[in-house]
DNA sequence: CGCGCCGAAATTGTATGCAATCTTGTCTTG
DNA sequence: CAAGACAAGATTGCATACAATTTCGGCGCG
């Protein structure tokens, strides 16, 4: 009834704030409008949402454990800053993983899930066609969403997770040491995957994806840290060493 | 001088107490002595440990999102219980992510490394011919131990974490799901598997692998969920439900 | 002019207090 | 006697206050 309806309709805005601060800030990382290094002070993210430093603290360090955000003891929380070794380590799980979850979701798509990747997929092609920083926040994020699309579809809970995580540091891997701004997923490598997984090929599926893979990578530039880690140390805490 | 060995003596006791709780809580749940399903009261642990809620909160949100604690809003926290179908998915991510381990392993391992192994495998071994709870815990924590030490020499610190969250819920799922007390790892496969690590060979080491864990998983009882669903709903949370 | 020291301001770590929610035992009522 | 209502107690969620630590500007000294 109408009664039931308005004690559903009212509680899931303030449900839970510590998670809903923790999604905001995880967008923001992901889309690239916190730049690696930004210090996240606790107050300032308090009173921007509204909220004590104890809720943020818990948001922050949710992030941490994602490996979005590294917290020093006494110094605070910085968006994360993966060295290029990180971003290496990053790339290699995704290796030994996404096979296996392709492998597993050719056998469990369903044709429902089947329209949600080719939904997917039309919305990522779109914004291809777009120019300008919104759409190339919206595309890399999109990008991401196909792969964790593909770990739901697999079935399985603990991969899915650990696949959001990969997902979401690589989009920050992507923004450090990303050559080109835009060929991350221009290949059309994502449509070749569902059709591989379409015909129940996971083998072929697992294959695409590695070699998908070996495209994003083929675009960072990991070259030797030396240069790198000092505009690291520059930007982001040139004041710690003893 | 003894002046900067009292600086390094004096602070680590105290360093972090959220993470030390974490760890102790950890520890005991691995170790299964604070059993599935138990209430894990903030003020009760606090007094214990001597720390404020605060701090015991934060160190039961770390083991939330390391899956070996759940928490329910305005409930609490409880040792997590985990479902046979989240056992299954504990061990095909293992079954996933081990292989390729032990790849990387076997090209990376020194012989300091291999003796590392050995004098693991050899306190293993003597925890078997013991008898009494307290050589079990130690047997049981000794066995993931080899698996974590397999993370550590492929070099991955992602895929170390993963592992480490995938061993201690394992610990979770055999002190709930296992048949025999103890043969969990009785049958050698470990040393087996240290031979051809040794020998470079990560193929066969990780077809080592897959079989070690089907031996672990073999002595559950997966049995579906009825009636140790039901088991569970009584032990943990009778009163839930609408 | 550079360099290190010192103190104020800012920021984090922790404890505590209060409001909201859940649990539990008792009592009423059919 | 069973079932539901209700109130007291216990527990969590959150905000705030204070202590500990770091940061940063200025000052004196070589």
């Amino acid at each position: 009834m109408t009664l039931a309806d308005q004690t559903f309709a009212l509680p899931p805005v303030a449900e839970d704030r510590a998670a809903m601060i923790r999604d905001h800030l995880r967008d923001a990382i992901v889309d690239r409008r916190l730049a690696p290094g930004t210090k996240l002070n606790e107050a300032e993210v308090g009173t921007l949402f509204d909220v004590s430093r104890t809720v943020v603290r818990a948001a922050l360090q949710a992030l941490a454990f994602e490996g979005l955000v590294k917290t020093e003891r006494n110094r605070g929380a910085f968006v994360a800053n993966p060295t290029p070794e990180e971003a290496r380590q990053v790339f290699a799980s995704r290796r030994l993983i996404e096979p296996g979850l392709a492998l597993a979701a050719a056998q469990r798509i369903t044709s429902g899930e089947v329209a949600a990747f080719r939904e997917r997929l039309h919305h990522e092609s779109e914004l291809l066609h777009q120019r300008g920083p919104t759409a190339r926040r919206a595309e890399i994020h999109a990008s991401g969403d196909f792969h964790l699309l593909l770990a739901k579809v697999a079935g399985n809970a603990i991969l899915l997770r650990f696949m959001e995580e990969l997902v979401a540091r690589s989009s920050l891997v992507i923004a450090l040491y990303g050559r080109s701004g835009a060929s991350s997923c221009g290949h059309g490598d994502h449509g070749n995957i569902l059709a591989a997984l379409e015909q129940r090929d996971g083998e072929l599926a697992g294959r695409l994806l590695l070699t998908h893979i070996d495209h994003i990578e083929a675009d960072l530039d990991l070259r030797n840290t030396s240069n790198l880690a000092l505009r690291d140390a520059l930007v982001t805490d040139a004041h710690r060493l003893p």
